[in-house]
DNA sequence: CGGCTCGATGATCAAGATTCTCATTTCTAT
DNA sequence: ATAGAAATGAGAATCTTGATCATCGAGCCG
């Protein structure tokens, strides 16, 4: 969000590396593919190529300033790195996205690892099932 | 491993089918890529093209006998189902796969969906870190 | 402000994984 | 054994992502 992120991550302050914040930053959808963040670019007249949203994603994602997540669908989906870790609900039938966290499962994870001689450094963790959205197509009457 | 489990599924009983269900029955390695078990299956003299072995693996998986899993690689593994359903530690070193099953983590999840609307039905988790394994490059000494 | 230098960009190409197409072969049931 | 349907193999195609390279622009100095 400030142009100081980037600088301090040894980045140019560039137009295409502030406007990829900006849609990170006020789309309602928090998890966005590149494809998407590419084509909100093009349709707000953006001059962009599609390799450079994936060169910059990738970019932030080394800086830290995003995460890269892989939901279950071809493409990876971004967002931007806030408030901290945390895991996700997804719904199988709309798509929605929705983020939880839960000590009990970290605590437990860690447990797990160290019965098994490992030292734990990431996780992935995410949930697939129906949501209760009014639009979803499969609501629950 | 029964010819009548393919049966079952609808699938004709053919040589490629049996050869791949043997290769994932007898290797060591419980969590194979397509191109492992490709790979495999020429050095045995098979003569089997790439795209059968996805497309029976694809069918596999439809047909409830083998699980697809992505361990935060390029290619997706492939196990045999049995047992039952579990979940994956995986060494960012050595690439060694252990696998656990936590009733406490099951649960939680099961309650973190409920909370927020949603009914799950499936869930993917993976423990990334480095394993103590003898042979494996990063061996903590 | 004007120019310099190197990182950044955009267009295109390339790579890797997986699926699709289609002619040919192989099962399976009769 | 034969016919009909399904499966196979070879290669093309697709999709996502990263690499190349000539051009452009941000940051810095005077
Ligand atoms: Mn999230
Ligand atoms: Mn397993
Ligand atoms: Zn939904
Ligand atoms: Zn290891």
């Amino acid at each position: 969000m400030e142009t100081s992120d980037l600088k301090k991550a040894g980045l140019k302050v560039t137009l295409p590396r502030m406007k990829i914040l900006e849609i990170l930053e006020n789309s309602e959808t928090r998890h966005l593919t590149a494809e998407a963040i590419y084509r909100e670019l093009l349709d707000s007249g953006e001059e962009i190529g599609l390799a450079t949203v994936y060169r910059v994603l990738t970019q932030f994602e080394a800086a830290g300033l995003v995460c890269r997540l892989h939901l279950e669908g071809s493409q990876a989906v971004f967002e931007l790195e806030r408030g901290g870790h945390h895991d996700h609900i997804v719904c199988n039938q709309c798509g929605r996205v929705e983020e939880f966290f839960d000590e009990t499962i970290e605590t437990r994870q860690r447990e797990i690892a160290r019965q098994h001689g490992f030292s734990i450094k990431d996780h992935a963790l995410v949930l697939y099932g129906d949501c209760s959205d009014s639009a979803c197509p499969h609501r629950p009457v």
